[in-house]
DNA sequence: TTAAACTTTGCAACAGTGTTGCACAAACTT
DNA sequence: AAGTTTGTGCAACACTGTTGCAAAGTTTAA
């Protein structure tokens, strides 16, 4: 994605397109994975830690991006569908491969309806299934 | 559950009861719900994190307490099924609840299946419900 | 029963994550 | 151009998880 597609694309969101975001949004997209804060502070050696944290709270709020809690400790941050609002619709299994490290959106796997036991309301979820992805095994 | 009782299920699983894991252990089975770390070290305001850390991990290691990350930041620990060893087979989705923070295992809904695309193996899965528990609904 | 060997606990320290206040810089309004 | 709003960098902080080490406690074996 170029940089004129990304800005176009945050406007689009409602954030406005600053050099750092469009950065930190544009290696979010290309790198095709979930990144976290620290991985992202990594790739970019000179961007402060809590900039970049900021640029991905926009996100989250304007539904950009989604978090997704792996278990390794720190909260990524994947990309969104253009159309994607966060709610109950838009979720789906993350998979994490315990031999790279690396978590991905499973988009073709929706997270199934669980029927709640009475007096349950439900809200949102989290599906993450760990194990080894093809590059790895 | 008594002292004796657990002191005897820390004997059956091979983690020696001494005064301290029978005291977090004790706390976690009469709780009825997940904790984590910071919400023993809470209960029992004299005894040391490491320690509970250290009993938490080893009653991990034997298959009497599994570990939930519900998103809140800190992992949370729940006790197994008797006959618990971890694995697929054990899985179960965990429900939290947004108002009262309480997080508990919904053992009557195991993880169901996917079919993951070709290429990927299935090791374990945390399927995690955020919602209202029918007491603060 | 005592000494040696092993295990558990407490203490202190540390790295990583997430978060915020504040001041300066940059961008936008009038 | 001056005033206002927004973004960035820096520093600090709280909390989580984890470990090394020494003291205390327990087990074992002479
Ligand atoms: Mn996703
Ligand atoms: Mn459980
Ligand atoms: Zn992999
Ligand atoms: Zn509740």
């Amino acid at each position: 994605m170029t940089n004129n597609e990304i800005e176009k694309k945050l406007a689009l969101k409602n954030v406005k397109p600053t050099a750092m975001r469009t950065l930190v949004y544009k290696t979010l997209v290309n790198s095709g994975k979930a990144l976290s804060l620290a991985d992202l502070e990594m790739q970019f050696e000179k961007v402060e830690r809590s900039t970049i944290y900021r640029a991905l709270k926009s996100f989250e709020e304007n539904f950009m991006v989604h978090p997704v809690d792996d278990g390794t400790g720190a909260v990524k941050y994947a990309v969104c569908d253009d159309d994607c609002t966060c709610n109950i619709h838009d979720l789906h299994v993350h998979f994490y491969c315990t031999r790279c490290g690396r978590t991905r959106c499973m988009k073709e796997l929706p997270i199934p309806e669980m029927k709640l036991p009475a007096g349950y309301t439900y809200d949102k979820a989290q599906f993450i299934i760990q194990g080894v992805c093809p590059r790895c095994d």
